[in-house]
DNA sequence: CATGAATGAGACTTCATTCAT
DNA sequence: CATGAATGAAGTCTCATTCAT
């Protein structure tokens, strides 16, 4: 009999970490780190307070684990970066769009930022962690694309801020969806279009 | 009459809800709301705990006041950006440096960013009041501008979404500085003006 | 000009401790001694705190200021009961009107009885004085009548007991109404003719 | 099988909601809701604050759950008062030795109606629940049988305030032995007797 | 592994009391 | 006298953490 929904117990018990995590994921983001309780994540889960500590030692290693998890996918979204392909105004707009899918798009990257603005001084390797491996590697793709089309002389020479600005809408709408919480409407796809038309107009046109 | 240093009983008095609204936000900026002690305020006013509920009631009354009080500045400067003179291009331009200025370059603003960010879901009008006192100006007198470029033929015309595109890399500044605290340097005149060329390019190209 | 209402100054202060002691007996009442706050007895006459400390030095000493202050009347009641006339069956009735009249049906009295019940063991010299000032002397005076008309042959002779259950349903009147704060109606009338009647029964029948 | 001392973790955790209530009963007597302190409970008990916390979420809950729990006895008490035999004149005997041996002598029943005078103010469904509970039924009780006596001819007719008067001197000497604290000496067979010869020499003589 | 009773440090808040003006 | 700003001890309640079962 091949079990198609019921998980053994074995499997169950893998899960547990995972779950809490979720958990946990789901109540700091609701109340931030100092205010959310190890007993209401533990709720959620569907177990008892001291199964949380059976797992995560204390309340701020389980914060730092459900970063950890929350971030891997992010993670994976970066490697997949360097299939880009065509001319480097092509790869550009592919690779803000590959952002726009898996960060903008992405509850739970967004809500990593929030944590990153909001826990970063109580947890400073949050900030240097996300910094080397998230902002860094993905100015240092865009700034890639940009040298390789000045290169090609397919694009206009900009200065290294240049990177930054190119990246900056996209940050302002993670933020804007962090504030209102999808309560404000903006039309995504005509703001990432505006986006794209006003980077590859400066550096063309 | 010597008047030194010695402040009047009512002098004193007068000052100290400010001397607490300035402490709360630097405590408050440092461990967020909820990790917050009244009694460490205090401590840096340099008087008890009880004093502080002299002044205000609760610990979330106190969070609010000092909200209202590191914005005040904030709405007096909006207040000015009537009186820009010249072409759109030109009142754009002096906007947006005004917003650099006071906005960018001010750590309350900044902070009180933080604290949208950070506690808005437990304070929800602090986001609505955020909104309505500066998001919606801000926008409201970018998109004015635009307007009005547009009428004398001197912009081309865009789509609404342009307006908060065109914020967007003050936005991320202000972000980025929130999150590395100056650690980051980010030549801050380069961006700036970046940012301008980025839009009055596509405006005007 | 002989000064209708308006009071000199000089008088002004004299009233200032009465005052105090009979905002301190109203909130006394209304949150019993450990609940009431300072302040508030101030804000019922009008002043502030110290004021209150300018003629009280202690809380606790307030209180019992106030016990003094409200249990004065009754002492003149008791000095009256020297002037009952008639047969002894006569004097008990008199005697026994005159506590409905002014301990039963005058509110500071009643409330004094809530006092001593309420507060007794955190004050034990006002459960002292109580007794020595009030119970005994009106026990005494009820044991004099009937030793008198048993004396006369007026009365049958009765255990010491009988003065204590003599004085008992007035002592429940005042008990039911501090209870039911005069939500419970009972013909207070009727009551006391019950009482009466039941005592001279025995008395006499 | 052993077990001497030691009570199993499940016997230990059934109890310990009775001990705080026991706990709670003398530190509320001794000091009154307001000046009780919920550490001192606990101590009595033998654990932390923390405990009392567990079983109890507010000091207010603990004070009406304790309510509950010592007058609990007091609503067996009375409904064994169906059982009651032989005639009018020997059921209101029995009945009021039923009240002056569980009431009367009973600790608790005496405290809690210190808690119902002392503390109603603040808690109007203590005064409300006892009524209901407690006095209603004693007084309606007490007017059947007296009801039934008239019926049979065994008594004469008396006005309504008749039941009220026959309870008064049982609710005076809880009063009475509420104030002393049994400080006072009271011969309370003599008083009883007393009680129930002017009752019944009233309805029958 | 999972439980949940128990702990105790620590937070917010209250309020009697003091004292300079 | 009267004020009211300031104090600080103390009380209620919370919650991360522990540990015997």
């Amino acid at each position: 009999m091949p079990n198609g929904k019921r998980l053994t117990r074995a499997e169950q018990k893998a899960l547990r970490p995972l779950q809490i995590l979720e958990a946990a994921f789901e109540e700091f983001v609701k109340n931030g780190y100092a205010a959310s309780r190890v007993e209401d994540i533990a709720e959620r889960v569907g177990v008892t307070k001291g199964t949380v500590y059976v797992y995560f030692p204390t309340k701020e290693q389980l914060f730092e684990a459900m970063i950890q998890h929350i971030s891997a996918p992010l993670r994976k979204v970066l490697r997949t970066s360097d299939t880009l392909k065509g001319r480097a105004a092509e790869k550009l707009q592919q690779f803000i769009e590959l952002l726009y899918d898996h960060i903008v798009d992405d509850r739970k990257s967004r809500e990593l930022m929030r944590f990153v603005i909001a826990e970063g001084a109580r947890f400073p390797d949050l900030i240097d962690r996300h910094h080397e491996e998230f902002i860094a590697p993905i100015i240092g793709r865009i700034q890639e694309i940009l040298d390789e089309g000045v290169a090609l002389n397919e694009f206009r020479r900009k200065p290294a801020e240049f990177a930054d600005v190119t990246m900056s809408p996209m940050l302002a709408m993670v933020i804007v969806r962090l504030i209102f919480d999808d309560r404000q409407d903006i039309d995504r796809n005509a703001f990432r279009h505006e986006h794209l038309q006003l980077v590859l107009n400066s550096l063309t046109g």
